[in-house]
DNA sequence: AGCCCACGGGG
DNA sequence: GTGTACGTGGGCT
């Protein structure tokens, strides 16, 4: 057997000969750079039964074609209930049995049906992708693709998770320009003109139909051409990641529609696949297999608070300088213009690629460490909100715990009770104070003990009751999500005091990264109780904690007062106050 | 105050 | 893809 090391950037599954086989896209370490692909085939899907009755659960199920029925114990809502797991034989069959199994008449629900297989996988092997990945098993074939090795490798015992890899990802950014003397480019009228690239390695490109005198340039006959040196560009710079601004909604559609007008396939991936895209309503995700295309302009949505998101007001957000800019309309008449005015759209072109790289850069690494806590593919975590990136860490600690995930709810708005709010004291005021309630929250999670888990009804256990609303929330044990809360808060302290004692400026720059992401992950889950859609929602949770914050808030405030300070202005979780120069 | 709708961003 | 779906700010009633 042998044994193979690399970082895990990214994992799907494909069907052989009826079977579901994992596949885990890997950049090779300990060795010479190079792709593998890791194949699994041992692991199948399942889901668990809650039956009315076990034995008549049973009998009904083996009409079914089914690989396995067993009974198990698993916590469910802080009961530890009996339940069946059900194993079958292909992940699509899940989709297509799921229904008829909920409706047997000894089946009272069905759980976790719709974690997607891989990444089941993950959470089950307990993999986090962007860490290092041990497998052992056997090399099927290394062949010699232009110019990195591909090795495709047959798993033959459970991979294992090693720690997180300081490895330097190559990043490659690519833009595509085109052009309609009316407006925005139409896919169907108007070819792409140029395409640009930028590296974190260097490597600085701009590919065009027209002739330059710059030395980052060059020509190509036609639009057939261009496009095929994008293919050969992607396969020979073989970028880890794909960077774009807004490609999951124009560069990648564009350039895959104008390259199929052509006949040029598209073969992007590590695999030799070509660019798929997924059209999810107004989620579109351009994918490539084995690297990992991030969009970088849904980051910049979510991660600035800006009135626009253009690369332009971005890249002088994080950068304090501007970038060269041609207003949209003014694409037309360079490209049909010669000298300087032609010269000047292939800079802006380079400009806007390399801003691209920059922001790669700064941002990403968030990003990473966001995954490698949250345990699902960068691809995935890139393109979540914080609400499923916490729910999808929920998922996997629920796995760890022996607890059931609930499962989805509908969706539905509920107007909650605000916090509380004091209005402002006029005037201009100098030296004010910040408290800041955020970073409270989760303190009221743990000390209360919130959790859909510990909520009950009746009084008859030790319990804290929560003010104005009188929930009940038992002391002991403590719940999942309290428990949760207290590993991250852990956590994060304990990532700070290495970091602080670190003497190597990147691990030390990762580690600020990962309390970052522990942070935010810790941040964002009191709010999420009052959104339906989140699995552990639970309106009295979040009654709960804000009335709590309300009762600190205000018990706070006076407490400042006796200490010279004077509240001016509070609102739900925090309060403004200045020292009372008068006394 | 609530509901519906359009828009973002790319050239 | 173990499929079904974004967030928000502005205008309108």
């Amino acid at each position: 057997m042998e044994t193979k090391k690399f970082v895990l950037l990214d994992i799907d599954y494909i069907t052989k000969n009826h079977i579901a086989v994992i596949r885990l896209f890997g950049k090779l370490i300990g060795e010479k750079e190079g792709s593998i692909i890791a194949l699994d085939e041992s692991f199948r899907p399942y889901i668990y039964v809650h039956p009315h009755d076990f034995d008549d659960c049973i009998n009904e199920l083996s009409e079914l074609k089914l690989l396995k029925v067993e009974k198990l114990h698993k916590k469910d809502n802080g009961e530890l209930k009996d339940f069946l797991k059900i194993t079958l034989k292909h992940p699509q069959d899940i989709y297509k049995l799921k229904d008829k199994i909920r409706d047997l008449k000894s089946v009272e629900d069905i759980r976790e049906y719709d974690v997607p297989f891989y990444r089941r996988y993950l959470i089950d092997k307990a993999l986090f992708p962007m860490n290092i990945v041990e497998v052992q098993g056997k090399i099927l074939n290394s062949t010699r693709s232009s110019p990195n090795t591909k090795c495709i490798f047959e798993i033959q015992s459970d991979p294992k998770n090693l720690e997180s890899s300081l490895e330097e990802l190559n990043m490659l950014s690519f833009n595509i320009e085109a052009c309609n003397p009316k407006g925005m480019p139409m896919v169907k009228e108007d070819p792409i003109i140029m395409i640009s690239f930028s590296s974190n390695q260097g490597f600085q490109k701009v590919f065009s139909t027209k002739k330059s005198l710059l030395d980052f340039t060059e020509t190509f006959l036609n639009e057939k051409e261009l496009i095929k040196k994008y293919v050969d560009t992607i396969q020979s710079e073989d970028p880890d990641i794909i960077l774009g601004y807004n490609s999951d909604r124009f560069d990648f559609p564009y350039i895959k529609e104008r390259a199929e007008r052509l006949g040029v396939p598209l073969k992007l991936g590590v695999d030799g696949s070509s660019l798929k895209i997924r059209n999810n309503g107004r989620r579109n995700a351009a994918m490539i297999k084995g690297r990992i295309h991030i969009d970088l302009y849904s980051n910049m949505r979510r991660n600035l608070q800006l009135e626009h998101h253009t690369l332009k007001r971005v890249y002088k957000e994080l950068f304090g300088e501007d970038k060269i800019e041609i207003p949209g309309h003014e694409v037309y008449t360079c490209w049909n213009n010669e000298g300087e005015r032609l010269e000047k759209l292939f800079r802006y072109s380079l400009a806007d690629v390399m801003a691209v790289t920059k922001i790669g850069e700064k941002m990403l690494p968030l990003s990473i460490e966001l995954t490698r806590i949250v345990g699902q593919p960068l691809f995935d975590v890139a393109r979540m909100g914080s609400g499923k990136q916490v729910e999808w860490y929920l998922i996997r600690k629920a796995f760890e715990y022996g607890n059931l995930a609930p499962n989805k709810f509908g969706r539905y708005l509920r107007d909650v009770v605000g916090g509380h709010v004091k209005e402002p004291v006029k005037g201009l005021h100098t030296d004010i104070v910040y408290f800041d309630f955020r970073s409270l929250y989760p303190s009221i999670i743990i000390s209360k003990n919130i959790s859909p888990d510990t909520l009950i009804e009746d009084d008859t256990e030790k319990c804290h009751i929560t003010p104005e609303f009188g929930y009940k929330f038992r002391k002991t044990p403590q719940g999942f999500i309290p428990s949760v809360v207290g590993k991250l808060l852990e956590n994060r302290i304990r990532v700070k005091s290495i970091m602080e004692e670190s003497k190597d400026f990147s691990e030390r720059q990762m580690l600020n990264f990962q309390q970052e992401a522990l942070k935010r992950l810790t941040n964002t889950i009191y709010g999420l109780y009052n959104h339906s859609t989140f699995r552990w929602y639970s309106i009295e949770c979040s009654e709960a904690i804000t009335a709590w914050g309300r009762d600190f808030l205000k018990k706070t405030m006076e407490k400042s007062e006796k200490h010279g300070f004077k509240p001016i202005y509070a609102d739900t979780d925090g309060f403004y106050a200045i020292l009372d120069r008068n006394e």
